[in-house]
DNA sequence: TGCTTGTTCAACGAAATGGTTGACAACGCT
DNA sequence: AGCGTTGTCAACCATTTCGTTGAACAAGCA
């Protein structure tokens, strides 16, 4: 999984993390913070972590001992890219197909009964 | 990985499955057809296709022997709202830091040199 | 009926994932 | 210097994932 948007949907496909990235979007925290409300160990969330971290979804700044995990919201612009294109691509195809059905409709009418106006 | 979104996170987390998307989006295709670009055997396509399946990014029907597979660009909408409403959550926080910041520059200013005007 | 094409199922192996426990590094406090 | 807090690293285990090969199913065609 080397490519970025793999990484970055590969991050988000875990409930965990995509909670982390919600209480993360609210405000910044500590491990031990956003791993408290998780039935699992805070090496499990630092292990969570270190995906979003590398998936480039959140970044640690260093203050003393803690480590505060900031989420960096640009990276969310990838994937929206990315999904908005093809979901345009497919339903403008829809569509088409849509008018393409309407057309033969239309056809069909005109086979069946007289003309009565002009719907180009 | 039991709910929705993880599954549609985690099929789109694979470059060649984001690949079939891709070229879904532009029209339907057999499992042989899909199959073709890739280094992999037909039988690997046709798990990946399961996969996406799964998640509801695509359905098959039956022509013949053919399994024509379509791409749902409805899921897309799951995937969409979720980062939107985060990401917009992340930006309006990182505007009020930067509010804060600017006021705190003011306050700076205030200290150091004679008030001018109110910018409340 | 038997052959060919298209697709899936089953079993298997290598690697990645998500979790655990235990040790340890970094820092602030007294 | 010693102690508690915060977080990571290493080793390990169970499960899942992605690929393979080989067999089987489904449908059209000779």
């Amino acid at each position: 999984m080397e490519d970025r948007l793999s990484r970055v949907f590969a991050a988000l496909a875990d409930p965990i993390r995509r909670d982390m990235v919600a209480r993360l979007a609210v405000a910044d925290a500590t491990v031990n913070e956003l791993a408290e409300p998780y039935a699992v160990t805070v090496q499990a969330v630092s292990k969570h972590l270190k995906v979003l971290e590398d998936a480039g979804l959140v970044s640690r700044s260093r203050q003393a001992q803690r480590r505060p995990v900031h989420l960096e919201a640009e990276v969310f612009d990838l994937m929206t890219k990315w999904i908005e294109r093809y979901r345009r691509e497919a339903e403008q195809r829809y569509q088409r197909l849509d008018a393409v059905l309407a057309e033969m409709a239309d056809l069909a009418d005109e086979e069946t009964r007289t003309r009565k106006e002009d719907a180009s």
